[in-house]
DNA sequence: CTTTTTCCCTGGACGC
DNA sequence: TGCGTCCAGGGAAAAA
């Protein structure tokens, strides 16, 4: 669940908590979520190292360290907070980093595991996010900009914006949402957006995640943030999760479609602005 | 090359 | 109540 929303809120609270403080090691119970590290190389590599800087891109949370970068990826059920260290870790916490005398610990946990933890000895090896596409409350990006690279693609324009290389953190709820802001048809190949809509989507990605960002981001499901708060932008959903209830624009009744194994909700009703 | 499908994983909801 | 099935969805890998 977590998307550029809930990402950079866990990013804001975790970052006065962990910078500048030194990690004296580090496990993980999960092998596959190391990748090729086993966790025993993990311990080694960051031990010793202070924490510069922690920020998002895309999904993305860059916890920059003196020699190297640590990328964590939360997927569905990830969580990063920092609390006092457990003598033995409780239910679904993959993964802990000592912090300066060891009494608090950076730590991981994930239910159902998916999430990712990555240590690389400098960023610019890193093809995960040199892949990434535009951040969205970074740069403003215009219908001009935008239309040839929709152009490109023939998949429906809902499809396209869950592609982390257009635009980065845009996850399943706010391309249903956006695409109801902007009143497109999410099932309408990227290619034939007119200038018009191309317009209405470059303003309404930012404007929905940023509008997500100011509650905290959203939980359905499962999401907390560091700091064990949850979010509140699920109360504002337009279309997501609402099957079958009334449009709050033009009272048409809210409609569920699967689009490459995902849940589109929208309204089929006033969603066809041209 | 691009696009689609599969897989990873657990817990909660639901039907019988 | 208990058991089986489906679903949530991000993204890499495999398949088409």
């Amino acid at each position: 669940m977590p998307e550029l929303p809930e990402v950079e809120t866990a990013v804001r609270e975790l970052r006065p908590a962990i910078l500048g403080r030194v990690l004296r090691g580090a496990w993980a119970d999960v092998p596959r979520q190391l990748g090729t590290m086993t966790s025993k190389e993990l311990d080694r590599a960051v031990k010793g190292q202070t924490v510069v800087s922690i920020n998002r891109r895309g999904k993305y949370i860059v916890l920059t360290l003196e020699r190297g970068i640590l990328l964590v990826h939360l997927r569905m059920t990830g969580r990063l907070f920092v609390s006092v260290t457990e003598k033995k870790p409780s239910a679904h916490l993959h993964a802990g980093f000592l912090l300066d005398d060891g009494s608090e610990s950076l730590y991981f946990r994930d239910v159902r595991t998916l999430g990712t933890l990555r240590y690389h000895k400098s960023e610019a090896e890193v093809k995960e996010l040199s892949a990434l596409g535009w951040e969205p409350l970074e740069v403003q990006v215009t219908a001009n900009e935008l239309k040839p690279e929709l152009t490109k693609r023939a998949q429906a324009i809902k499809v396209v914006l869950l592609d982390q290389t257009l635009w980065a953190g845009v996850g399943n709820i706010y391309a249903s949402e956006a695409c109801w802001v902007a009143e497109v048809d999410p099932r309408k190949s990227a290619k034939l957006l007119t200038h018009s809509q191309c317009e209405r989507i470059c303003q309404a990605v930012p404007e929905v995640l940023q509008a997500a960002l100011s509650r905290g981001g959203s939980t359905l499901r499962d999401f907390m943030s560091p700091e064990g708060n949850y979010g509140s932008y699920q109360k504002e959903f337009r279309v997501y999760d609402r099957e079958g209830e009334e449009c709050l624009r033009c009272g048409g009744i809210i409609k569920k479609i699967v689009q490459a194994q995902r849940s589109t909700y929208f309204c089929a009703k006033c969603q066809k602005k041209k």
